[in-house]
DNA sequence: TTGTATGCGTTATCAA
DNA sequence: TTGATAACGCATACAA
């Protein structure tokens, strides 16, 4: 394999000089550039990796810890991994795997060898054992996802809180007078990502400040728990013309199964919103409007910071990615507007 | 952060013995190692990745290409990425995650700047674009799957034809006469991973050798797919009372339902028997017998290959994993043992 | 059993 | 605009 010697030998310039021509980090005249990098083409030379860890105390790899848990939902785990890996090759940065069952000593490890330059924190839980063992670290790291606790922490998340008024905006400004909310299982919110927690509460609270009645429920356990938690919904209150699910992918589905098997038609029976979710709800039937949970966004802003507490010591913080809503038919005015409860 | 200059000193030694006491490739009086430990763990320390991979010429990353296709079934996937890793670990070796879309740049200069050691080559299809870089490349690696043409490479994969004889096998073994085999969608058999293939012909293969009538079908487009496809199975030729299933897990699901639908008990009417399936099939309803494609089966072995080939060069072949049987009650004899069908 | 010294391939400082 | 050279942290051949 050529080194920067070889390159500098047929180039027929010193090894600074290469070493210079190929960071840019000092000017080169055009001609030795020129001859630098037809040397470079022609034996296929690519800087040593370890060469230049050692001597520019930059590695150019990131860690990637991402836990699996036993409810994680497979897909949309790969997809947060795949998006860091993506968006840190925009940086010539690559990404290594850290395994669940090395969490705390392989941060500590990667770190304290220096083989990674950075961090990037993914599925945070509330009381996440990764996250002591982070505020430790003088490496830069992100999480993605918000902790209990996130003070001295960098954090980005998808705004929960501003898609959960967004679902109820969009369902109030579409005439709704009555919604529900299909949450997580209760597990969820007990051993509690955040997030759940957070969408709910501003939810419930954003619907009733723009007066409607707002109920939830939790799928239960089992085939039936979706199934049973939509016709809780349907039927509590004034029953619900407006249903915003914020769940997985399969309790989605099967809460859509109900609902035809009810003989409710979307939209014109039954408004439903499907929330930060991270799948394709484009592609169910019928179509759902989302408000999608983009890997890429949370991601790409994760490196980013990342990349930028490498540069300069940025401080921590909260960075939140704003909600989109995109329609794909499923939310409509209600069949019949009722007027206002009671006036 | 301290290095090994550091824990010389502290431990009042040279940092060649430092060095040997570490990696034990010299032998090093009692106290003399005892000092040496107590100043790295006084220290903290753990040598520099960057120098130890200079030196030592080895990086101790392995890089792991996965791609991510359309139809790849998620969970799967990722358990195949995590099995490596953790494999990986107990050699003293972190993985570098290469994305798709650098599926063979990102090969190329992982290993031109000698970042990593070796490669792990997951979901292989026939006619993989990454097979002609690895064939160019010097740096082991090993395919997890098998190509068209494995001529050169070092594959390890399922046994899926003694899979698929087992398969047959337990069946026949419990008196079945007449056995179907659901497979894949046709896009799998026409795009080409070969394992599908492999499983098919040998299933019929020995399945007919074995005296047995066997019927085969892919569950076609839509949600009806599967359960059409069984149907096919049960009513054709003899009517199947065994049924392999080798698909992924939302089509087993959805055959097991249609089954359910049609009023057929398991294992009283239909013994169903699931094959190289990377889902847990004991969680089923009915929990499913099952010849489980073992993710860590698998990557264990294509890293102990690496492992082997970094150390002497080990001759390229293909080595495959033996099946396994694990039953959990959905096989059992026909409810009435139909006499050889022209005996 | 231990120490000395060289080299790994690069970056960056200091000279020219 | 370019070149010589000293780190960077470690492993190991060579000495003692």
């Amino acid at each position: 394999m050529a080194n920067i010697h070889d390159v500098a030998r047929v180039a027929g310039v010193s090894i600074s000089t290469v070493s210079y021509a190929l960071s840019g980090k000092r000017s080169v005249s055009e001609r030795t550039r020129e001859r630098i990098d037809s040397a470079v083409r022609e034996l296929g030379y690519l800087p040593n990796a370890a060469g230049r860890m050692l001597a520019g105390a930059r590695t150019q790899i990131l860690a990637v810890t991402a836990p699996l848990r036993a409810d994680t939902y497979a897909p949309a785990h790969m997809a947060f991994v795949l998006a860091v890996a993506t968006a840190a090759r925009r940086y010539d940065y690559d990404i290594l795997l850290l395994t669940e069952d090395e969490a705390t000593s392989g941060l500590q490890r990667v770190t304290s060898s220096r083989l990674v330059d950075g961090i990037i924190v993914l599925d945070v839980a509330i009381d996440d054992e990764r996250i002591e063992v982070i505020r430790n670290l003088s490496t830069p790291s992100v999480l993605v996802g918000i902790p209990g606790e996130p003070a001295g922490l960098t954090c980005v998340d998808l705004d929960f809180e501003a898609a959960a008024r967004l679902s109820a905006d969009t369902l109030a400004d579409a005439g709704h007078r009555s919604v529900g909310l299909l949450g997580h299982p209760a597990a969820v919110y007990e051993r509690g990502s955040n997030f759940a927690h957070r969408f709910r509460s501003a939810f419930l609270e954003h619907a009733r400040a723009r007066g409607l009645e707002a109920a939830f429920a939790m799928p239960g356990p089992g085939p039936a728990g979706a199934a049973d938690a939509v016709d809780t919904l349907i039927r509590s209150g004034a029953g619900a013309t407006g249903l915003v699910m914020h769940c997985e992918e399969s309790l989605q589905t099967r809460a859509l199964a109900r609902i035809a098997e009810a003989g409710l038609s979307i939209p014109g029976d039954l408004s439903v919103l499907s929330a930060c979710s991270s799948f394709d709800t484009s592609s169910f039937s019928p179509p759902l409007d989302v408000i999608p949970l983009v890997a890429a966004d949370s991601c790409d802003s994760a490196v980013a910071l990342v990349m930028a507490a490498l540069e300069s010591r940025s401080e921590p913080h909260v960075e939140l990615v704003a909600p989109r809503f995109t329609s794909h038919g499923s939310v409509a005015p209600p069949r019949v507007s009722l007027p206002p409860a009671a006036a």
